[in-house]
DNA sequence: ATGATATAAAATCCTTTGAAGCGC
DNA sequence: TGCGCTTCTTTGGATTTTATATCA
């Protein structure tokens, strides 16, 4: 933004009198900064002292000003001229003088592309507060998935749950090896005998809610997803609480567009609000009570959940939505028509074509989708894709929690496995739909967390197909494991206590002590087995992959290959293969030094920087100097232990400033020892000790470098001298050096 | 709709060892 | 004259990251 001065008479308001001030301050200062020789220079000095007080004074409303950065403002945005009016206008009639000034702001600058946009970058604090409304977000609902969790295992809710169950379905607590078919019909019941309704109760604590909802057949989709893990853990299986926690964006600014569309959701309240991920079943269950899910298959084109937060808009939904089903779009008057509603009938449309081409594919789309063997066992009815399709309909982001179940059915693979068991959607063992469910939700799966005896574990890699989609979007990892890792012993020890009254509890304190590893390592699997992405900058960041292009300019493939497959004709490589240069002096902080005979594996030009006065005289410098700075980069194979002449005599060994580096304690000369005491130099020297300073770094002031120095080094009390050892000097030097320290403070 | 590319802004990295004046 | 202390100085360019626009 480039202010334009005219001398043109206007009326100025306070704000840009201000900004006048600012402005001729800012001249002035130059002015005096520049050194004339004028003899007006010595006044006008102070005359600016005093007036700038005015002039902040009247920049303290700073917002309506556009120099609040003006103290940091770059000079270059200025040019130097001189402004004799001005100039001579500084005296103290200098605010009135100003009228004759007006400050016109540029309202096209040459980018105007980027002022029309409107664009807004977030800054550091943007992103540190995001970050935090992110953690407190993630906090908040781990402790809630603890709560649920925790009514879980309430002993009436699951015998309440039991005295319901038919009694040929209890027979599955006392199977020794569990298998998805023997959850299936348990699912069913769960499905057949409860509806979902996504009016929260009005029960203060969560418990008291999933009682409710088991007394009146009806809960939302978290009471359900709750009770079919109380049922299954009253039937003694190995039931995790899971549930996707949908935080708040790890980002600044991608609030933008979840924000549009909550706000859109608000708009519309009354039509989002009726929708929910669950296939509605409460009218057919009236009527059909023991309906099995075979039908469901059949209705879930047309049926739709009659939710609703705001009472009273229940059943102008339902009937809405009855008629959609049949008509599609228009059934509201025009007259009453928002743009919300247009929008969300045409996305209701899209849906419902959406499902209808699903479900006339339905048969051909579900044997593709048998990709492993355990899908394939699934033969109880139960469909997947239908019922993950029919969520689009009501696809809506707040308050419709994914939330399922996750039982251990040691019947699975060799030793078993964790089985996805979703009451809610009526999908079992169908873990590879839960993120194509979660995005007609518009939710991401970034954290799906299984929940159980107070802890809880991480299984995002279980339910997350591109990892590499997300691992930007998650906290950062170091501070997730921190938050984790004590509620996962928890979660660990609780996988034991269930299965503890099985068959095979013989052999249980080792199998569940294994239990946790093996998952630990099915997903780690999984992790190092993902697909490789079709898009070349998908590669940038991958965790596993990497392709050379998009390498920085101090990293190089060693060794280069295998090659792992081909995106748009770039070879890809695993990101093991990505080494990372540095030049000798980096390497040398952590202690390392160059093998002989090593050669640089890059060198990149660096920046020739030409310091203030120092290279003026000699044009040539510059050029040599550029030349020399040279970046010479090294790979840590290049590299070996740091080999330090010893300390002998008591001499220490001293660089060509006569100093020792001590980036760290690697860095020390053997046989010495770093003292960090203060003023420790005198006393050393007192004592006729051979020191030298330790340069523990660099500060950097006033745009130069300073080294840092913190006490000395000196050799160790067990440093040889003529074969002698030298701990008595020592250790009487270091005594003498802290009374020294303690009566000179 | 998606991906490649260009562009721009903000953040971050990299830099890496005074000089002059004054008093004692 | 030499030493020790105080004061003055107050970068900046390259690169990376990230978001957005544009085009194919």
């Amino acid at each position: 933004m480039k202010p334009l001065i005219k001398s043109k008479d206007s009326k100025l308001s306070a704000a840009s009198r201000a900004a006048v001030n600012k402005v001729l301050d800012r001249i002035n200062a130059r002015g005096n900064k520049k050194g004339d020789a004028t003899p007006q220079n010595s006044d006008s000095a102070k005359l600016d002292k005093g007036k700038k007080t005015v002039t902040d004074n009247v920049l303290e409303d700073r917002e309506c000003v556009q120099f609040d950065d003006d103290d940091e403002m770059n000079d270059s945005d200025w040019e130097d001229c001189p402004i004799p009016t001005l100039a001579k206008s500084v005296d103290d009639t200098y605010v009135d003088d100003t009228r004759e000034l007006t400050i016109e702001l540029d309202d096209l600058p040459p980018d105007t592309k980027r002022q029309k946009k409107n664009t807004y970058r977030a800054t550091a604090q943007d992103k540190e507060r995001a970050e935090l409304v992110h953690k407190v977000h993630l906090l908040c609902l781990l402790a809630r998935g603890r709560i649920v969790d925790n009514a879980c295992n309430d002993p009436l809710i699951q015998a309440s749950l039991l005295s319901l169950l038919p009694s040929y379905l209890t027979k599955v607590s006392n199977l020794e090896k569990v298998t998805v078919r023997d959850i299936a019909p348990l699912l069913r019941w769960v499905r057949g005998n409860f509806a979902v309704r996504c009016t929260p109760s009005s029960e203060k604590s969560f418990r008291t809610s999933l009682a409710f909802a088991l007394e009146s057949r009806r809960g939302t989709p978290e009471e359900l997803g709750a009770l079919a893990v109380a049922l299954l853990r009253a039937l003694k299986l190995t039931t995790r609480f899971v549930s996707i926690l949908d935080v708040a964006s790890l980002k600044p600014g991608a609030e933008k567009d979840e924000s549009s569309g909550q706000n859109r959701a608000k708009t519309k309240r009354g039509v989002f609000r009726n929708f929910t991920l669950m296939v509605p079943k409460h009218q057919a269950i009236s009527s059909h009570p023991n309906k099995s899910s075979s039908h469901v298959e059949d209705k879930s084109l047309c049926e739709t959940s009659s939710e609703s937060q705001q009472e009273g808009s229940a059943q102008l939904q339902d009937n809405k939505v009855n008629s959609s089903c049949e008509a599609g779009t228009s059934s509201k008057s025009d007259g009453a028509r928002r743009k919300g509603d247009v929008e969300f009938e045409m996305q209701l449309a899209m849906a419902m074509a959406a499902t209808a081409s699903v479900n006339n594919q339905q048969s051909s789309k579900v044997t593709e989708k048998k990709k492993s063997p355990q899908t394939t066992r699934r033969s109880d009815g139960l469909s997947v894709s239908d019922q993950v399709m029919s969520t689009a309909i009501g696809s809506k982001k707040a308050d419709s929690p994914l939330c399922w179940a996750e039982v251990y059915c040691n019947g699975e693979n060799m030793d078993g496995r964790w089985v996805h068991v979703d009451a809610v959607n009526g999908t079992i063992d169908a873990e590879q739909n839960v993120e194509a469910a979660a995005a007609a939700c518009r939710m991401l799966v970034r954290y799906v967390v299984a929940f159980a005896g107070g802890g809880a574990k991480d299984v995002t890699r279980r339910y997350c197909t591109k990892w590499h989609t997300i691992s930007s979007k998650r906290v950062s990892s170091s501070w997730w494991d921190m938050v984790l890792a004590p509620l996962r012993e928890l979660e660990a020890a609780a996988s034991v206590i269930p299965l503890a009254n099985n068959a095979c509890s013989s052999s249980s304190s080792s199998s569940f002590g294994m239990r946790s590893a093996v998952e630990d390592i099915e997903l780690a699997t999984r992790a190092l087995t993902e697909p490789l992405p079709t898009n070349q900058q998908a590669y940038k960041g991958h965790e596993l992959y990497a392709i050379e292009k998009w390498l920085h300019k101090n990293q190089i493939l060693h060794p280069k290959g295998p090659v792992l497959g081909f995106c748009a004709g770039h070879s890809v490589y695993p990101r093991t293969c990505v080494q990372t240069l540095r030049t000798k002096e980096s390497w040398l902080r952590d202690g390392l030094q160059l093998k002989a005979s090593e050669v640089p594996l890059k060198i990149l030009k660096r920046n020739a920087k030409i310091r203030k006065g120092k290279d003026f005289g000699d044009g040539n410098k510059d050029s040599e100097d550029g030349s020399s700075r040279c970046m010479e980069l090294y790979g840590r194979w290049q590299m070996e232990p740091l080999c330090l002449p010893h300390a002998v005599n008591g001499i220490v060994p001293k660089n060509e400033r006569g100093q020792v580096d001590v980036w760290s304690e690697k860095c020390l000369p053997p046989g010495t020892v770093h003292l960090r005491f203060p003023r420790i130099f005198s006393i050393a020297k007192r004592f006729g000790i051979d020191y030298a300073p330790a340069m523990v770094g660099f500060e950097y002031k006033s745009g130069r470098a300073t080294p840092v120095f913190e006490g000395i080094c000196r050799r160790t009390r067990n440093e040889r001298r003529g074969g002698e050892k030298t701990k008595r000097s020592t250790s009487s030097f270091e005594m003498v050096s802290a009374s020294f320290l303690y009566l000179n403070p």
